[in-house]
DNA sequence: ACATTTTGTGTAACTCATACACAAAATTAA
DNA sequence: TTAATTTTGTGTATGAGTTACACAAAATGT
């Protein structure tokens, strides 16, 4: 009879100032004990993995995402989990700001977006995950409109810019960047100024998440690409 | 205590004389007696994911792959299984028309390859699966040089050729699709020459996949398309 | 030898990506 | 109130890469 577990884990992004971060949950109790790890836990018996995902998620942190899929199946290396085999379908998720703000801690566990510069060493093979992810990110970036899913729903030119700047750590020249971007129509510019500290004013824009969806439909084709 | 069981299944895609296959069995005994299926079955105790696909290949059908990358997990439907709540996770393979040849059918089982337009019902989501398998290999026929998993070593142009225009089902400039193959420097020739039946000689041509290798680390970026 | 099949090759037009600089609108400091 | 600072917003020329396109060469079969 097979004993094989199966659990879901989540790397949800977020991003702020320039800075991409991670959320990471640290149980009080329990056997890998002071370990940071990413939220997850075990698949309920009459519960989809995407359900699992979520309610994990929702216990564990509060936190609701803009953006969640599948990323990657870990179940090659038999001892992951020190304490039974244990196989886990990893998610990868996004999302924005405004979420940015955690529930106070429950009284089992400590819940905190960390900076991807400064991700310690988590439990089982976590940071594989979080690595993993990152790269599914950066490429994904490039041919999807998932950006978005990091950013409030009204933002900056300069916001989505320094986005992919931060991400994909690489230089973009502003005016190229702009007419890509605004060429596949699907950004709206609104009537609503940001207050921002200094600097010339500068308008909010949104994403047009069906004219997008228009366009697949059709077959077209979303890429942005940096020297 | 949780009772989810894991399984694995396989999607396998041959191609020869332009048409794609895959690989399918029928069990002659148990529940869904007469349904064709994927390879694919429970996965062991102590056994890795990719060792539990590559064991069951064997086991039901001797194949063996020249690619093999993991698809997608499969357990969002409860009851994609009636029997038990069973996890499936899906990988796809490709191997070249030199092993479109199977064993004799076992006691247990038939194997056969099947054209991808003439694939019947199937048990279980097993549909769904080749569905999602037959994207990911159309998406990524054209950004990774996976298409040379389904050719034997040594191969003509055309048939490289036309494996692409079968598999992405579009029309190629076969002076374009040469000169933007050759550019990367991954294609060498042979002095070797075909035996065909009619029609000026043909050299044939091999995949360096060392070469291929080097331009990945150095991140250069392969990508085919089309009009 | 003539018809048929399939391979192998070059160039011109055009599209798209890239590189690049300065004025405008606000805030802050002198 | 003037000047310095910060950030936004915009156009064009060059070059690289993609696309469109046709015919001769080498074999086999009739």
């Amino acid at each position: 009879m097979q004993q094989i577990r199966l659990a879901v884990d989540a790397i949800i992004f977020g991003y702020k100032e320039m800075e991409l971060y991670v959320l990471l949950i640290q149980q009080k109790f329990g056997s890998q004990n002071s370990y940071w790890a990413l939220p997850g836990g075990l698949v309920k018996e009459d519960e989809s993995l995407i359900d699992a995902v979520k309610r994990e998620l929702q216990e564990e942190t509060n936190v609701k995402v803009n953006y969640l899929e599948q990323l990657y199946t870990f179940g090659d290396d038999i001892t992951r989990d020190p304490r039974n085999r244990v196989v886990s379908v990893a998610y990868f998720g996004l999302v924005d700001p405004t979420k940015l703000i955690l529930k106070a801690d429950t009284d089992a566990d400590n819940v905190a977006w960390v900076k991807i510069k400064n991700v310690p060493n988590l439990a089982f093979d976590h940071n594989e995950m979080i690595t993993k992810a990152i790269m599914r990110l950066k490429d994904k970036l490039t041919y999807k409109p998932i950006g978005f899913g990091l950013l409030p729903e009204k933002f900056l030119f300069s916001e989505l810019e320094n986005l992919y700047t931060t991400i994909l750590e690489k230089e973009i020249d502003r005016r190229n960047f702009r007419k890509k971007m605004l060429s596949f129509g699907i950004i709206e510019e609104t009537e609503e100024f940001a207050n921002k500290k200094s600097g010339r004013p500068a308008k909010l824009y949104k994403f047009k998440y069906s004219e997008y969806q228009k366009l697949e439909r059709d077959g077209y084709h979303f890429e942005i690409k940096f020297a």
